[in-house]
RNA sequence: GCCCCCAUCGUCUAGAGGACUAGGACACAGGCCUUUCAAGCCUGCGACAGGGGUUCGAAUCCCCUUGGGGGCACCA
């Protein structure tokens, strides 16, 4: 990494943007956008806005509004003006601003910055297919920037359409401009196209919408995507155009996907293993990840607290985030880590907590409605025995699932039934002892229980180990459990018996 | 193909010319603990892409090479 220490503060007060397009689910590569926006407002006692970026109407898709605004909510990412929160400088849906970019793009023409362009789509297609052939830069040829008064009354008399392409001036210069994270950057004009501004059915493209509304909005720093890097003169190059005063730009490095190869894709990203891992938010909701470790993970994307922490609440991040801490170069979604921190965050979890978040997820897995899984009474008590085992939400119901059996269970393999280095009929006696051991004991509860099994063991002549996977096995059908003593507790009386009985019939056959 | 950007363990990163025998974390391996599995604790493995400069001194500054990424739409 080059030093840096550049120049990202402006005599003015910080307004940032994080500006979606409703064209598809919240990618997690943009809410980390977002939540390196929302920090740096916090940071400055600036604002953070919202703004929907709608003018492809083509590629608008119906829910994605609202899987965006409540993805932000979910992060804790709350804007200060946008959709359902209003503001000064609104409209901040663009499709409602139309005519401002109408009468921004007549200035440029106006002024000499702009053009309409009349080419056809088959006359661009031929052209492009012609500079291929030759293996020039592909491009437009300016072909309607130097259209005499007459050639251009003739195609409005026509009626024919148009687009409004920027004039790039002058065609053989170059652009220099600064970026937050990278310092001064350099492009040759020759290498910028006459770009389209409005389309030729009057909604304006990216460029223009953006600077418009990046001035109107008086966004002091834009923070975007790396993509928007060799685009970036362009803007430099409106701002100017305009006379507007420029904002500080800052682009973010890209996500890679998980293997490192590539951008993490908007369908799918894939791990080293070559497995798939998700790439919207909403997965990653629906997997059962923390809102709190989410954000601690996307905040460790291309940024770092310091040296040594990996875990930090949002309060420390707003403090320490700066802008040039940003690290410029791409990194890989480091999803292990996520899975990891997720973890963490779970165990700090309070009981009653991770009790609440667990129901919904609980009750899915195992098949029970919400209000059932809340009417039941193992679920709150097993929640310290699975707290350390579990890195997701999603996580503890196949741990659990046992507790919500309550007629006969099956054993898959009843030869996991036999005890470790025992015959068939020494674990099935193992089985009768318990069962009378415990049916007749005083008191229910984890310390008698401990109690009763501890000495059954000795008297059976078994180790403990030995004794306990038979009975674990037998009441959970697994060969993993949370810690016996608790889960028999819960399981209570009634049912451990049960299925010490049928576990014993399950071995019958076998001995 | 052209242009832009980037370059420290497998991965996320610390590093602002001397504090570097290059630090932390994940993952991985081993050990301790232990009723299974976890969690926790300890230990280990493991990197400055290569080559030239500048300098008394370079992971750090410059150049080249290589590698990786991004962009080249009437999409954002």
């Amino acid at each position: 990494m080059t030093a840096r220490r550049h120049h990202f503060m402006i005599d003015r007060p910080v307004r940032v943007r994080f500006a979606p397009s409703p064209t598809g689910y919240l990618h997690i590569g943009s809410a980390r956008s977002a939540l390196f926006n929302w920090l740096f407002a916090r940071g400055h006692g600036g604002r953070f806005i919202l703004r929907i970026e709608d003018t492809d109407r083509k590629r608008y898709v119906d829910d994605s509004m609202h899987d965006i605004l409540a993805g932000l909510r979910w992060l804790g990412l709350q804007w200060d003006e946008g959709p359902e929160v209003g503001g000064e400088y609104g409209p901040y849906f663009q499709s409602e601003r139309l005519p401002i970019y109408t009468q921004w793009a007549d200035w440029l023409i106006d002024n000499g910055h702009a053009y309409r362009c009349y080419c056809s789509a088959e006359r661009l297609a031929s052209l492009r297919e012609e500079q291929v052939a030759r293996k020039e830069q592909s491009g437009y040829d300016r072909h309607c920037r130097y259209l005499t008064a007459e050639q251009r009354a003739e195609r409005e008399a026509a009626g024919d359409p148009f687009v409004v392409r920027f004039a790039i001036d002058p065609i053989d210069g170059q652009t220099t401009f600064h970026d937050a994270v990278r310092g001064e950057i350099t492009v040759e004009h020759s290498l910028l196209q006459d770009t389209v501004l409005l389309k030729s059915d009057g909604w304006p493209t990216y460029h223009l919408a953006a600077v418009v509304d990046d001035h109107l909005m008086e966004i002091s720093h834009i923070m975007r995507s790396d993509e928007w890097l060799p685009s970036a003169p362009l803007g430099v190059l409106l701002y100017a155009a305009f006379g507007w005063e420029p904002p500080v730009w800052a682009h973010l490095p890209v996500i890679l996907n998980p293997n490192g190869k590539g951008k993490m894709s908007k369908r799918h990203a894939v791990a080293p293993d070559g497995s798939s891992v998700p790439v919207h938010l909403r997965d990653y909701i629906a997997d059962g990840y923390l809102p709190e470790a989410m954000f601690n993970f996307l905040s460790n994307i291309g940024w770092s607290i310091d040296g040594s922490r990996e875990v930090f609440t949002p309060e420390d991040a707003i403090a320490a985030f700066s802008i040039d801490s940003i690290n410029p170069s791409p990194a890989a979604f480091p999803y292990d880590k996520l899975v990891w921190l997720d973890g963490m965050y779970i165990r700090q979890l309070d009981d009653d907590d991770l009790y609440h978040r667990l129901i919904p997820f609980v009750a899915q897995g195992v098949g029970l409605s919400e209000t059932e899984m809340a009417a039941r009474p193992e679920l709150r008590p097993a929640v310290p025995l699975i707290k350390e085992r579990i890195k997701t939400l999603t996580e503890a119901a196949p741990m659990l699932s046992f507790f919500f059996v309550d007629g006969p269970i099956t054993y898959p393999e009843p030869a996991a039934l036999i005890g470790d280095k025992m015959t068939a009929a020494q674990s099935l006696a193992a089985l009768a002892a318990t069962s009378d051991a415990l049916s007749v004991l005083a008191e229910w509860g984890h310390d008698s229980i401990e109690t009763c099994l501890r000495e059954l063991a000795v008297t059976l002549g078994l180790k403990v180990r030995q004794l306990l996977a038979i009975v674990r096995v037998a009441v959970t059908a697994a060969a993993v459990s949370p810690p016996l003593f608790e889960t028999l507790a819960i399981l209570g009386r009634e049912r451990t018996l049960l299925r010490l009985a049928s576990a014993g019939e399950a071995l019958l056959p076998l001995s």
